[in-house]
Order: C-alpha cells, then structure tokens, then sequence
DNA sequence: TGAATAGTGTCTGTGAGACAATATTAT
DNA sequence: ATAATATTGTCTCACAGACACTATTCA
C-alpha cells in the first residue's frame, strides 16, 4: 500500500494531498458584550444588557438568516488569524479579545459540505467601540432561562427576535461536560445556537476563576459597574460585600471619581496587570 | 463575484467544494493513565506512576519517532469517532473516556500540508487493561519539573527516553491561558510535546472541580489509591483528613476490604455516579 | 429632603490546613 | 513487637453569606 522512500525529503517531495477526501474548516466566533441599556429614572444606574454580535448572510445556505461572524481559514492562516480578519471584514471591529472555544465537527452540520468550526470565544467593550458597525452587523440582546435540560434563549435586537432551545445532557464520570442539542431553532443558522451555549457557559465559568472579565470593561470603572457585569454574565444578583471581596485582589482604585447620578459618586478602578515580564 | 441563484437547492447543486484550498484534519490523542509501578518493600503500597501512551511512526515524516496516538479524520466522522478508531487500530484500546481538548493549527505544524489537529483528553484505568497493547505502542512514565517559565520532561518507557522543554508565557487579561513553545524536543514528533503539556494541564485543573479522575479507577478502589492518582496528576501530597473531605460526596463505601499489604487494610469504595435518568 | 447608589462593619457558619491520635494488619 | 498504612478527631484560621449601617450626591 504505502510506498518505500529513502528519506523524508523524498516522501514529502512525492506527498499527494489530494489522496484523502478534505474537509473544509471554518472560524465561527461568539462575541459577547456587556453594555448600558439606558436608565429608567435618572436618579438609577443604567441597566446591563449582555449581547451577542450576529451578522446577516446575504449568500446561500441559510440566506438572510442571521448567524455568528465566521468564513472559511485561508490555507496560510491559523483560525484565529481568521477569525480576526471576519472580524474586521464583516463587522468591522479590531483588537478583540478571542480565545479558542471548541471545535464543532458533526458530520452533517453544513450543507454544502463537511465543515469543521473552530469556534472562538470573543469579549469587548461595547461602550468603547469607536468604530462603527458595518449594517449587515447587529447586536442582539441575550434573554437565557435556564433550567436543568435546557436553556430557552431569545435574541433581540430591537428589531427582530430570534429564539432557540437547546437541550443539556450531562456526560458520564465528567461534572462538567454536557452533550448539547438543538430542539427548537427559529432563526439561526447552522449549529449556531450550540455555539452561543458553549460561549455563555465557559464565560460563566471563567468569570469566576479567571481575569478575562476585563476583556469587557473599559480602563476606568466603578465596582458597581463591574458587579453589574458579573450579574448579567452570571444570571444572579450578588451581595455586595462578598462581590467587593472577590475582585479586591485584581482591580486597583485610582483617584478618579465618576459622578453626575443622582447619589453618591463612586471611585473609578482600572484592572490591576497581573503581567511581569 | 458570487453567481445568483433563486433557491438553496440550486445554490447547494451547483456548490464547487473544490474552489478553496482544504487543509487536512488529524484526530491526536492524550491518553493518560496512572498505574501501579511495583513496590519495594513488602508492607509499603506500590508507587503510582503518571504515563501517557505513545506510538513510534512506521511512515515519513518523523518515521522511527515517537508520537501521540493520530490520524487523518475521514470525511464521513466525527474527531471524535476517528479518536475511537484510531485508538483501536494503532493500540487495541477500546472504550476509552476521551474529551476535546484544543485544535492545534499553526500553519507549519506538519511538514506534508496543512494539517489541523483536533486533540482530544483520554482516560483509561491501566490495570484493568485486558486488551494487550499492539507492539508499536508503548506507555512512557512522565516526569515533569515546572518552574514559573517552562515545563521540563522526561518520558520513559523502560527502554527509551524522550526529553522536551515547553515554555509557557501567560497571556494578558486572562489567569489560566498560556502560550506554549517548545524550547528543546528530543524524540517526539510534530508539535506533540505542546499537546501533552495541555493535556497534562488540563487533567489537573480538572481533577479538582469535576469526577474526571474515576475514568482512570477501576469499579473498585480505596481511597489511599485514589488519593495516591491525586498526588500524581496534581505533582504534590495531600493531608488525608483534607483529601478525605474533598472526595466524601464523591463515592460510595463498600463491604469490601483490601487486604494483604503488611498494614491494616483499608474499605473498598466505588464511585458514586450522579447520572440520575 | 429624599431617592438612589457607594462603601464599610460585623456576625455566623462552613470548610480547608495542620497536626495529633487511634486502629489494624502481615511479617 | 513493629513497620506501615487506614481512619478519625479536633483546633484554628480564612473566608463567604447575610444583614445592617453609614456616606454622599443631585434634582
């Protein structure tokens, strides 16, 4: 079956690629948002919306349809090459924070072809974006309820509304690892909505044990703020004296004041670089 | 640029896969075990040694090297089942609990083309291997030394030794996300030495939030085994009473006993499993 | 002045770290 | 008897949950 070479030099020299049937490889990418939703009352804080980045397709399959940010990887460029390059290219946002999510790879999820998804977790600070969406670019407000199956997600972005369910199913011997099914999907296309709950719970996951929350928020911000953040992203309210505990060790207080609500100013904090180098 | 067309169906008909360069998909696994090494001493318990199973190549490239367990993922399975598949041709190991770990893709990973590497976590309990193991593979003892920079190595399987130096460097705004580097690789083939590094990292972190380590148990153990797998995989010693408290709501007592070592034997217990159907 | 948020103090219970003490076996 | 592991007890300290209290601003 398999020819003799003398070298490797000879055997790479006489590599066939096209021997095996190749799949195709795309980068999909959840971008999460925290921002101001705007105030009710003056004297209130601005409520958090946590959002989500979708893009209208204007090609086949699932033609106007919304979906999450992704293209095909170029053949010399690494998927989170890619992914930032759709960034820039569909929505015209840059410098995002991405971290590799997970690879969805059914056999069937595309129907052109088989189409493995290097999915990448994306953060920003939705309140600092200075460029502006490109219009095929929309952000969707997250609702997520929660149950022990499943998760009943609606997206809105004021002017549509897409709605899914997907199902959880715990794995064996893991506490952690869940198989998800999609069981209802008005909207969205592909396997996107698994995309989105695998965003959602490894953020609600790290922002516990990690610093990747400051991927989100600006150079300057009130704890309440940054609580706010954490209970959007979290899907529960938080004592503010155990919050304040928490984040102690990773935020340093400047001597800065925010002010202009109707109470009490609050000190602005910046993120304290845990980084040596 | 983009043909029109006034329906999906017709769009997918005329869909030319073949119009973007494919990379090649593999399917590499991690696959860990912790066993018993032999005692030295009558009464003393016999030592847990950290192993991970590797092949030697019989092809270029890298031909005469040793490698983790891979291969090309065809085009009609999942990562995942090509793990499964690959598992069971190379080594004769069959159900085995495996979990994706990381897709490898840096564009000059592999000298024949562009190759992406879905890795994969797996687990298995190694004295209870009743399949014996293909002749060309073998498990390689690890040993390895962490400082704040680098990982340093040392696979040993009896006959060979294997050596590799992993650097890592935290990445900004995240307390758990490291880049990996390999700084000096003697023996191991591709970037394999990055793969065992996270895959070693991975079960660490793990062992401590989820019930990942009774997929490397047999039905029956007691806790000094178990906490000896702990101490193994976490590259320390645990107090018993803190160790005992940890593991409390994770399995259940038997009315069993393990006797025989020079000692007073110690009660059998059996994972508590928490899948209620 | 009052509504609203900012920020602090403190009590209590849980749980981890540390160490000590006891129990039981095979040789 | 002794070496070795098995198993439990308990003290202390840190910290999270809970609640109460004070501080400060602007319409």
């Amino acid at each position: 079956m398999e020819k003799e070479y003398s070298s490797e030099e000879e055997f790479l020299k006489n590599y066939d690629v096209t021997r095996f049937d190749r799949p195709s490889v795309t980068s999909d990418i959840c971008l999460f948002s925290v921002a101001d939703e705007g105030k009710d009352n003056y004297r209130k804080l601005s409520k958090k919306c946590y959002s989500v980045l979708l893009v209208k397709r204007n090609n086949y399959p699932y033609k106007d349809k919304w979906c999450l940010p992704g293209g095909f990887v170029k053949i010399d460029e690494t998927s989170e090459d890619a992914a930032r390059r759709v960034l820039a290219d569909e929505t015209n946002l840059h410098n995002v924070f991405l971290e590799q999510l997970y690879t969805f790879d059914s056999v069937d999820r595309d129907p052109r072809c088989r189409v493995f998804a290097v999915s990448y977790l994306g953060l920003v600070d939705k309140n600092k974006l200075d460029d502006s969406l490109f219009p095929n670019a929309s952000w969707f407000n997250i609702t997520c309820l929660e149950d022990k199956k499943s998760y009943h997600v609606t997206l809105d972005n004021g002017n549509e509304q897409i709605k899914f369910v997907v199902g959880k199913t715990l794995k064996e011997k893991t506490t952690d690892r869940y198989r998800f099914d999609i069981l209802e999907n008005d909207g969205l296309a592909f396997d996107h909505p698994k995309l989105i709950i695998a965003g959602m719970e490894r953020l609600k996951n790290k922002i516990e044990y990690t610093d990747i929350v400051f991927n989100m928020m600006g150079d300057y911000f009130t704890l309440g703020e940054l609580q706010q953040v954490y209970e959007v992203i979290l899907g529960k309210e938080l004592l503010d004296p155990a919050f304040r505990r928490i984040i102690a060790g990773k935020v340093v207080k400047t001597d800065k004041m925010q002010t202009g609500g109707g109470h009490r100013p609050s000190v602005l904090f910046t993120y304290k670089n845990k980084i040596e180098s």
